[in-house]
DNA sequence: GCACTTAAATAGACATTGTCTAAATTTTGC
DNA sequence: GCAAAATTTAGACAATGTCTATTTAAGTGC
């Protein structure tokens, strides 16, 4: 017991609170960012927010709900970038949509490495157990959809609001995509290339650009 | 001790000697496919093959020294499927070629799900702490700059041989394309369109065909 | 204002895991 | 035939996830 004042038994006076909820949460993001999964231990945890071990469980029914937490939390940020995206962009450029789209998954991924890694394990948080995080993830794949709708549209010259039957072979290519290309930034043969941020700008814009020309070349 | 006869304590002798490596490689193997990274503790796989908790030690250095084998073979299998697809083709048709180099891809990952998984977690198993994982991976990866030679040649009308400074966008996106493609089969949300073996060669087919001709288009 | 319930934490215990060290037994090289 | 290497069992240890029990403070109904 070095020096730290031990804290008290019990429930802590309300004037000494903390919300230990979102102490947790950001602890566990940023041992997820750094050590990866392994490094996520439920003890680890307690000792970074200066707690015993069982305090966390108050909290979080498991590790492995913190884990879902931070998914669920993911999928939703991710969701309102693309969103956003949608909501501001010039419908009538939809290569331009598409570009920005690309990156702003990517910005998602490299800013949320971590939690991104985990985000497509069914392994690290079954969402048969979790089911928030099937249905933000759902969400998140809606906005893909849509976006697709705007690509199809756009290559059968028709309004979006109009595309009934979505191209799946084309949201497999878009998804596909972007989601290969956040991989390999991160942890594939590509992680070099990517080491500085300008140079990430650069490289995630180009190839977003490329690619987007190519789909929308190909949608004519 | 349930009615199983116990080993003899020391070096077994020579007609009940056994390749115990091969047998832990494979049961971890089959671990890792139907329960993930976690699923694959040392002591499970001990257990399995019917050692003591110790035996495996012998043989790999650590659990991680397990993982970093299977993947290690996993970049081997992928790059020789990926060359005998290269070695065979006509290559004069770039995009078929380049159809089923796809295809190949998502048939590796398909078959090893379990490793493949793991091959691009730099966590799971530190390349470089084996290096064996970093050269093969590295083979893997110049297997598929030869393939994106091919394509920037059919795109410029030269010879493959000819091809000096490679686009790494390209690279970056036929690369994504079939990782991407081959992360959202397993655990993404294409997972449930991917069920049967029927649906997931059409699905896998049709999407690289669509791809390929996007691409090889995008060329010219 | 007091009893009761709920909230939020500590404390201790247990099984499981990865790995270290030691010991045992067999095969192999000379 | 004997020392060295190979292959295994056995026991110990610290760390982890989680269970149960306990303790104290905050809210709630009467």
């Amino acid at each position: 017991m070095p020096g730290g004042q031990r804290r008290a038994r019990g429930r802590p006076k309300a004037d000494e609170a903390r919300d230990l909820r979102i102490e947790l949460l950001d602890i566990s993001r940023r041992l997820l960012d750094t050590g990866g999964a392994s490094a996520l231990s439920m003890r680890e945890v307690a000792r970074q927010a200066g707690c015993t071990h069982q305090a966390p469980y108050h909290h979080f029914e498991s590790r492995e709900a913190i884990l879902a937490e931070l998914v669920r939390l993911g999928f939703e940020d991710l969701r309102l970038r693309l969103k956003a995206v949608h909501d501001r962009a010039d419908h009538r450029d939809v290569e331009a949509l598409l570009t920005a789209s690309a990156q702003t998954y990517l910005a998602f991924a490299w800013a949320n490495p971590g939690v991104f890694r985990i985000m497509f394990r069914p392994d690290m948080c079954r969402p048969e157990i979790f089911p928030a995080v099937a249905e933000a993830s759902r969400a998140a794949h809606a906005e893909l959809l849509r976006l697709a709708r705007f690509v199809q549209a756009a290559g059968g010259a028709a309004d979006a609001s109009e595309v009934e039957r979505v191209d799946d072979a084309l949201v497999d290519i878009l998804w596909a995509h972007v989601h290969g290309l956040a991989t390999l930034m991160l942890d594939g043969p590509l992680a070099g290339r990517y080491a500085d941020d300008a140079s990430r700008q650069d490289m995630t814009e180009a190839v977003s650009r490329r690619f987007s020309a190519m789909v929308v070349r190909a949608g004519r």
